[in-house]
DNA sequence: CTAACTGTTACTTGTATAATTACAGATAAG
DNA sequence: CTTATCTGTAATTATACAAGTAACAGTTAG
């Protein structure tokens, strides 16, 4: 899981978060902590993907098109991350005598796959409105403990 | 999922299939195609849990100490790997008058934190002798296709 | 025209990880 | 006793990847 995939989710609670529903990529960058031409390329695939509309030019900015409550981190994980969990690092093929050695990198990359499948399966339960209400509840209690 | 996972996958798959159980970290080394002495690093934590003996001097190595069909991966997992699928990186924090930016670290920290939980069930199902299995099956399909 | 935005590429810097070296300790065999 | 073969461990080096950032082009409104 990439960090890719939590700017993305990130802005996107943002978005759902904000009366018009839109952000510039300069207010996004602020509320994740990073700089602005990243936000822009995240955002490119949103925009990409649908998730989101943009505006260019003054008075532009990123706008959220769909529900926050239909939009699950599953979603956002296939456009950005997919893969992620998988190692770039390969055991094996050194020792063509060694059957373990020879096959070993295939096994491991069907544990891999089946592994991000199965995470998936809770990606797909937690949308952005989920998120949101966490954030806001969190407020609450940091607003509550202060008084 | 990091490349220690892997490690200590395929050598655990190795011991499984040697027929005293046992290999060294050279044998083990060339197997997995790294160093030594960085199979001697994953097999010292195995071996911490329980999983392995080691036998040191002459005629020594490392052998396995459970019942492969019994070893999960979530277990390697657990030992080895844990929290390894969560991004170093975190969002947010910049901007104290954002509440989605005060919060939101905390709120993805249980989103991984979740995540991973969901995605050790797939890991609990899958064992070593599962993972010997397919390679000797994969082993076999070579032959049949080289005759 | 200028300013405020998105979009994109390329470069720089930082971080993490894999490879490797070096050596100590343990054990068996001669 | 010495030597060889192993495990165990720390430190250093090399490599890869990712985050930060600069620079600029294109779009739009005033």
């Amino acid at each position: 899981m990439n960090s890719e995939f939590t700017v993305a989710v990130h802005g996107l609670v943002l978005l759902a978060q904000r009366p018009d529903r839109m952000a510039t990529s300069d207010m996004l960058a602020c509320s994740v902590n990073t700089h602005s031409a990243r936000v822009r390329r995240v955002m490119g695939w949103l925009k990409k993907s649908g998730m989101i509309a943009t505006k260019e030019g003054i008075g532009g900015g990123y706008v959220l098109m769909g529900d926050p409550e239909e939009i699950t981190l599953a979603h956002v994980y296939r456009i950005l991350a997919m893969g992620s969990v998988v190692p770039s690092w390969k055991s094996g093929g050194a020792d063509p005598d060694c059957v373990v050695s020879t096959h070993m990198e295939d096994v491991m990359s069907e544990v891999f796959r089946d592994t991000e499948m199965q995470m998936m399966t809770h990606l797909d339960r937690v949308t952005i409105a989920d998120l949101l209400d966490q954030v806001k509840k969190a407020a609450d209690g940091s607003n509550t403990k202060s008084r």
